[in-house]
DNA sequence: ATATACTATGGGAGCGCTCCCAGTATAAAG
DNA sequence: CTTTATACTGGGAGCGCTCCCATAGTATAT
């Protein structure tokens, strides 16, 4: 199969490759018979137009990069990251742009991979999972001139465009209900404290205390890392100061709490109240079903797609940010569904 | 910044943008001096060249697709896929090459996607996440003529060139272990047996058997679906039928067994031994540590790689496909460390 | 010394597209 | 009927690169 061209396309319109091209991009001075005849032919015979030429002349790709920074390990590990990509994958078709996908696995990758993407002409803008604090990949990325924003709240980088969804509201809703709840004595197992959600969500829970004059107990705050694994250990811990309930940072990390709760015949949400974070379909097959916060993991990835053409546009403030509201989902692990 | 070119680079080193071409993909005929004195220039002023026009006479975009079909949704809730796609984009880029992803999430999204990935000049080569047999993205993608091959045995779509690891040989290392320690009465929970690593397994479980000399008893075969909840669920319906070991066909599912039979006061390995599939991070933590089939899931990124380039040039025979070994992994679960 | 080979280099052509400008046809206005 | 504006259309130029061929320079064989 010869590869079509404008011109052939043309000469089977009998018109010229000018008007093709008019035809194609949607642009005015085309009478409307001469369209319908073309946009005929580009459909009978599948033609669409070389990517290359057009770049090549536009200086526009119509390609973002993802980009995953090394140290966002966890990304192999924990089920929201292929979410989020899921999403952006989707909003970057929806845009009609492809999703190029860089891992930096590896130090020496990462000093291979940024010259070539941040090189001018290669990709039109760039999506960067957030980072934590010791993680230079913004500040190298900065140097090019390719557009970009974070995707998550970069640790340290705060000057940089960034959207995320409110961990801190999310923290603080949680705390609001059990507390609604009549609980006296809530705990929380956090995340990493090196990353912003591990932050954030640990923010909330104090100023959910605080709104509910509760007192803020040392003794009934547990990091753990995200992992079932975390929170398994990490409830047995917190038992000891006799919490009546628990905001845990992530479902996974309720899971794992849940288990072990189980193993030792505390029944939740009677002795003890939870709720979890991120409302990942484990969530809802959990025992007891797990009440949690949701965060709109597809309206994310719109967002970040959006608001990087924006970037790209060149309309978005330097300092103009994106945070994304959530939502509690009541079930069965926090004892209030009657709220 | 303004965008360097051959031409100007060129100028710099007194020479013609063609001896700087020359330099630029290591052609001959190219004097030593003059060689080292473009090179010199070409990393000072960290030049780079144009894709696309590069693109647009070569007709090679550099770029691989990665094709994730509507019908594999697994690959959002299973970290096996995560762990496939690192290792594929770790190749593609060692080979210099870029990794592009397509999410076909809706049928609209894949009608629209297919015909824009096959056409000419806008992708190399394709690799498609293998399928169920109900699904006739291979087929669509093979009338293009882009250059494609499976990740995984495609069902029902055997002609076509693919890359998986020896699932069969897999399960049956795993029941020649357990027999090997004189067990009689292996049970299986199998995976989802529409996709290939399923039927597969258990047809190696069954093959196991048979070089064993056991008999293969039907209520010993239970199916479940990959996940930690089949596997807490078809445990105990197994229990019935007195196995003295299991081999569980991923380690999610045997993970979900392990939490099962604790809760019922079974011990692992003496009442019962088990050997999981995968060798995912979790099973070295899980409690019995896990035995299980280790995947080369690093290796099977740079295989499918390396195999996608032979056939882009065309040294790929038409029904060549590539089976990668797997490897048993002894630890605590199935009480035979010192075979 | 001359013919013959080979090496090194420069520049034209062209990949397929978009942009711009010139030109033609048609309509509106004087 | 002529002037002026407006709607279409075609083709040249050029994006930055690779490929090919012509040419100059240098080494080797006759």
């Amino acid at each position: 199969m010869k590869t079509l061209t404008l011109e052939e396309i043309g000469k089977m319109a009998g018109v010229s490759r000018s008007t093709v091209s008019r035809v194609l991009n949607n642009q005015a001075n085309v009478s409307e018979d001469v369209r319908q005849k073309v946009k005929g032919i580009i459909k009978d015979t599948g033609f669409s137009p070389n990517t290359a030429a057009r770049t090549l002349v536009s200086q526009k790709t119509y390609v973002i990069g993802l980009v995953i920074p090394q140290t966002v390990q966890a990304f192999f590990a924990d089920p929201y990251f292929a979410r989020i990509t899921q999403g952006i994958a989707q909003a970057t078709n929806q845009n009609n742009y492809t999703l190029s996908l860089f891992l930096f696995d590896t130090q020496e990758v990462e000093n291979r991979l940024i010259p070539l993407i941040t090189r001018p002409g290669f990709i039109d803008g760039l999506i960067v999972q957030a980072t934590s604090e010791n993680d230079n990949v913004s500040s190298r990325i900065s140097n090019g001139t390719v557009p970009f924003i974070f995707a998550g709240r970069p640790m340290g980088h705060e000057e940089v465009n960034y959207i995320d969804v409110d961990n801190i509201r999310g923290a603080k809703i949680a705390v609001n209900h059990l507390a609604s709840l009549g609980k006296k004595r809530i705990g929380t197992i956090t995340g990493n404290l090196e990353i912003s959600p591990g932050i954030d969500r640990k923010t909330g829970y104090i100023e959910g205390l605080k709104e509910n004059n509760l007192p803020i107990d040392e003794d009934l705050i547990v990091e753990a890392d995200f992992t079932q694994e975390g929170g398994y250990q990490a409830v047995e811990h917190l038992l000891k100061y006799k919490p009546d309930a628990l905001f845990i940072a992530s479902d996974q990390m309720a899971i794992g709490a849940l288990r072990r709760l189980k193993e030792l015949n505390i029944s939740v949400p009677e002795d003890i109240a939870i709720v979890g974070y991120d409302d990942l379909p484990p969530a809802q097959y959990a025992d007891p079903k797990l009440t949690t916060i949701k965060q709109p993991i597809l309206r994310f990835g719109e967002a970040v797609v959006s608001m990087l053409m924006k970037k790209m546009n060149n309309v978005l403030p330097l300092h103009e940010n994106n945070i994304l509201d959530v939502e509690l989902i009541i079930r069965d692990s926090c004892g209030g569904k009657f709220n």
